[in-house]
DNA sequence: TCTGGGGTCCTAGGACCC
DNA sequence: TCTGGGGTCCTAGGACCC
């Protein structure tokens, strides 16, 4: 018996979910995101496959994805539906020997210990198609990261695995950047001390990393490099660190009198995800963000925790008094930290 | 190309205390 | 009178991910 984790990660799932209510969208482009509306100052959630084939992709401006693909259907994000398409098929994960730890509405670690990782996979991706009429791909690896890596390869609704023995082979003369974990700026730091790949990441001192990188983020991407990662799951509900609620407008606001009159509704809202968590509130945070694009944000320790939504509101307004009034705003938000719980 | 919304964790400096 | 080192909390910002 070997120890496995298996990475489940579900196929175009927000467009998927929508060709699945509306049989018509079936085969065609589907760019979900927003309000649905392809003007929108927005970015597309997710693109089906059918749309990719025009260049459209998760995290693209929306207003460039209409121009990429203007045939496409655009449709409104419904956060519930896919909530409870994601919860469907985590149940079904479940039902298999093994540890599930969710890592998003279309993602999960499983942990089993067996000797046919292959089999499993089939095995899950069958029952899933047959009790969601989802597809998935599956990722194998002896840990965490390898099996997030290993999912790159199975897309779509495929099955790869990666461990120590395939890792460097695989991987090694990628890019740090293909890395779970590193984007654009790490890269651009480690290309700076020399590092361009994989294997040179793997090889490097985390300590002169670590100099350049911090003192904990510099041993990590060391480790990184070198394909580590967990092989224990949290099987056990996430608790949630903060709530928050934030806002892009589609006309910047120019009047500080709306601005309040905005940060007074995300309070609201905010109290209101709070008082549903049955949890108290430590710190108040506030986010401004400028035109063109320069953010800004300030928060507030409570004297005493609460989730009082006048006492939230009112820390919300004063936080938001530090701020300079005499730019255009074009995003507001406001957050909850919640008093840590321990364990 | 004019860049969402909802999160997490890390870093670094200053305040404050012993 | 001047100075030390360590610990903890608070805060703003950075980076990354889905």
């Amino acid at each position: 018996m070997t120890r496995w984790v298996l990475h489940v990660d579900l196929d175009q799932f927000l467009a998927a979910v929508e060709q699945l209510r509306h049989p018509e969208l079936a085969g065609r482009p589907v760019i979900v995101g927003g309000n649905g509306d392809p003007a929108a100052r927005t970015v597309v959630a997710t693109a089906s496959y059918e749309a990719r084939e025009y260049g459209v992709h998760s995290g693209m401006p929306m207003r460039l994805a209409a121009r990429k693909c203007p045939d496409a259907v655009f449709l409104p994000a419904d956060n519930p539906a896919y909530e409870a398409a994601s919860e469907g098929v985590m149940a079904v994960l479940r039902e298999f020997p093994v540890v599930v730890e969710v890592i998003g509405w279309d993602e999960a670690f499983l942990q089993w210990d067996g000797d046919d990782p292959e089999a499993l996979a089939r095995e899950i991706q069958a029952e899933v198609r047959t009790r969601t009429r989802l597809s998935c791909a599956v990722g194998i690896g002896d840990n965490t990261l390898r099996a997030k890596m290993a999912t790159g390869f199975a897309k779509p609704g495929g099955v790869h695995r990666i461990t120590a023995h395939n890792w460097f082979a695989t991987l090694g003369d990628r890019p740090t950047e293909a890395l779970h974990g590193i984007g654009t700026k790490t890269a651009r730091k480690l290309a700076e001390l020399g590092i361009h790949t994989v294997t040179q990441l793997a090889e490097a001192s985390p300590t002169a990393v670590g100099e350049r990188l911090g003192p904990r983020m510099g041993p990590y991407y060391v480790s990184l490099g070198r394909g580590m990662g967990r092989t224990e799951m949290e099987a056990s509900p996430y608790v949630p660190r903060s709530r928050s609620r934030e806002t892009t407008f589609a006309a910047n606001l120019e009047d500080w009198a709306a601005v309040l009159a905005e940060i007074s509704a995300l309070s609201a809202r905010v109290a209101d995800d709070v008082a549903a968590e049955g949890r108290e509130v430590a710190r108040v945070g506030v986010k401004v963000r400028y035109a063109p694009f320069l953010t800004r944000t300030r928060s507030l320790t409570l004297p005493a925790p609460t989730r009082d939504p006048a006492v939230l509101e009112a820390a919300a307004l004063e936080v938001a008094g530090w701020f300079r009034q005499d730019r255009a705003v074009r995003l507001l938000g406001v957050r909850a930290e919640f008093v840590e719980v321990s364990g």
